[in-house]
DNA sequence: CTGAAAGCGCTTACAG
DNA sequence: CTGAAAGCGCTTACAG
């Protein structure tokens, strides 16, 4: 009983109509379930093209129970993040899923309701959350419903369907790479782990040193506040506060765009990278290799977390609880150095503006 | 008559038989367009909370009419796509839609369709294209099909709701920025244009040299299969071609990748960035600033630009034809001044690796 | 404020 | 190979 309604895009109805077939007819050369006679399917798709027909995704979904996009929350789109999120997006396309990226600011707690009540109001077969545990779990979790879920953080929390980029590991290996050079300890520019707690790089950190019975110098607090582009002034701002202790020969900084900060700061206060200072960061941004002096730093494999939060999302029930880690590599780049004899020298400042 | 299917999620015909009220009542509780006795309401969302309910945005969707994806297609996710993308995430959700980003290689067809055909069998609402000259324009409009569609490029082709960023303008202030400082010319490291045409930003430099009545030397060309990432390398690699002319003062590089790799290898070979040559840019991604020396380059808009494409996307009909166009403005940093005198200095390496 | 009914656009058994 | 019918999960007038 259904009036012509021009204000809807033109259904299968209107097709099969159009092309003197039935409806079902009309459906299988959509679908190509079914074989359908060489005329009738050419009358179809003629059909198709002269009234301007396009396949209703929503009813499509809706009658075979299948949910056609994938969600993932995010924090920022940083270098890691995006790394994964082409990883991600890459495997849920093979699979037929399209992907809808939803950033969450974990700090913003109105705008993460508003937020997820979009994401969750469309046709999603299930999330992945990055940066797991920057969030209040709980809240997110509940919020979530029972939305399948799998998660990437660098740390291990026994959750399930859970990868673990191991962010410890990778800081540990700097480290140790640092101490195997011969400096006697190894400085460190951290920021703020989650809900208080101690980043696993800076645990990584302390891991190396506790072994090698180094000394464990104060970290450098990056605010929690500080996000994304703003990371290299605080990495400069960072080198004041390295600078007090005359024995710095060697600093891991939490991340690459930190190291930049650093190692720029330090030249234009006139020490030389790495003869004075070695510096280290973490993630092997793009400009790393190109940074003056070429930055030394742990690749991690985003591109395999990112893939396998996909893999592990879509495989049936059975496989929680299971929790995989992933690294890549330390990349050794001229940034680092046997350490100097002796104190810090002056500090004149050759390239300051 | 269907059986109670455990392999489907519940339905609200499960909450309104958990909640022991009717169908339409469960509704309302969820949409909130008819007020629901307290009592009710309260039934209805413990009997949510106790099943696990969450609803079927598909079905949702379905009878709404409406389709509450937004697609984006781009050839790449660089700095400033990446930037237009954000701003379309945003303006999209503001809307009460979600965003699927489909990264679609201009050179590969069959990938093309492949990629095309998972994200048009989702409920979009219609489809933003970045870059959107450099695909073959029949071709893909053809594939989208009825699809609403609304483009961001830099060339203004009189398209349906298109949004120009105006390169050309831009490439035209830089060049003279560098004019202005006295140089009798500016090289070129250009990037080609889609289909073998000559890129906007190549035709503001020309524009400038032009107008300036300057010699306009041949420009140094990127080969077209260099994206992304690797464009840092074609940068270095140009300077051979660039050093051929020994009146060589002042370079216009396509982009900020390209200038990177220039200024980096014009210092490795013993030139000092700007006194020697002045070197430009264009995008101004986060790390121009804090570049040796920081760059001058040219600030597109493009959050602008991605918040205008789904402002015009949604729109009803009757604002097609409309072009905009939008820039942000020059940013001079370090990397430019005014020329030095005489030719060429000799070419010692200093601090080649 | 509440319920019975129709319908959104499509696909899938079910019978030919 | 083809058509008539039922149903996917939800919302929206329509009557109370």
């Amino acid at each position: 009983m259904r009036a012509h309604r021009d204000d809807r895009p033109p259904t299968i109805h209107d097709v099969a109509r159009e092309a003197g077939v039935s409806l079902p007819t009309v459906s299988r050369v959509l679908t190509g379930s079914t074989p359908v006679s060489e005329k009738r399917r050419n009358q179809v798709l003629d059909a198709m093209k002269r009234i301007g027909y396009r396949p209703n995704g929503a009813a499509r979904a809706l009658v075979q129970g299948r949910q056609p996009i994938i969600g993932v929350v995010t924090p920022d789109v940083t270098y890691g993040s995006s790394e994964m999120i082409r990883a991600i997006e890459r495997e849920a396309r093979r699979a037929g899923y399209v992907v809808s990226v939803t950033v969450v600011d974990p700090y913003d707690l109105t705008r993460i309701d508003t937020s997820l009540d979009v994401l969750l109001a469309q046709p999603i077969a299930g999330v992945v959350v990055l940066d797991f545990d920057r969030y209040d779990l709980k809240e997110l979790t509940t919020k979530l419903g029972g939305v399948p879920l799998s998660t990437i953080s660098s740390t291990n929390d026994d959750e399930q369907r859970h990868i673990v980029v191991d962010d410890r590991l990778a800081a540990r290996t700097l480290t140790e790479h640092l101490l195997s050079l011969g400096h006697k300890t190894v400085h460190h520019v951290s920021f703020p782990g989650p809900h208080g707690r101690i980043h696993p790089r800076e645990l990584g950190w302390r891991d190396a040193l506790t072994a090698a019975n180094a000394p464990i110098p104060v970290p450098v607090q990056i605010a929690a506040a500080v996000e994304g582009e703003r990371l290299i002034d605080a990495g400069r701002s960072s080198v004041e506060d390295l600078l007090r202790d005359p024995s710095l020969t060697a600093v891991f900084c939490a991340n690459d765009q930190i190291a930049f900060g650093v190692s720029r700061t330090l030249a234009q206060r006139g020490f030389i990278v790495p003869d004075d200072v070695s510096v280290v960061g973490m993630d092997d941004e793009i400009i790393a290799e190109y940074w003056t002096p070429a930055l030394t730093t742990y690749r991690l494999d985003f591109d395999w977390a990112g893939a396998a939060a996909i893999r592990i999302l879509l495989q049936p029930a059975g496989v929680d609880g299971t929790t995989v880690s992933s690294t890549f590599g330390i990349k050794v780049r001229q940034s680092t150095t046997k350490p100097r004899q002796g104190p810090l020298p002056g500090r004149t400042p050759i390239g300051a503006h």
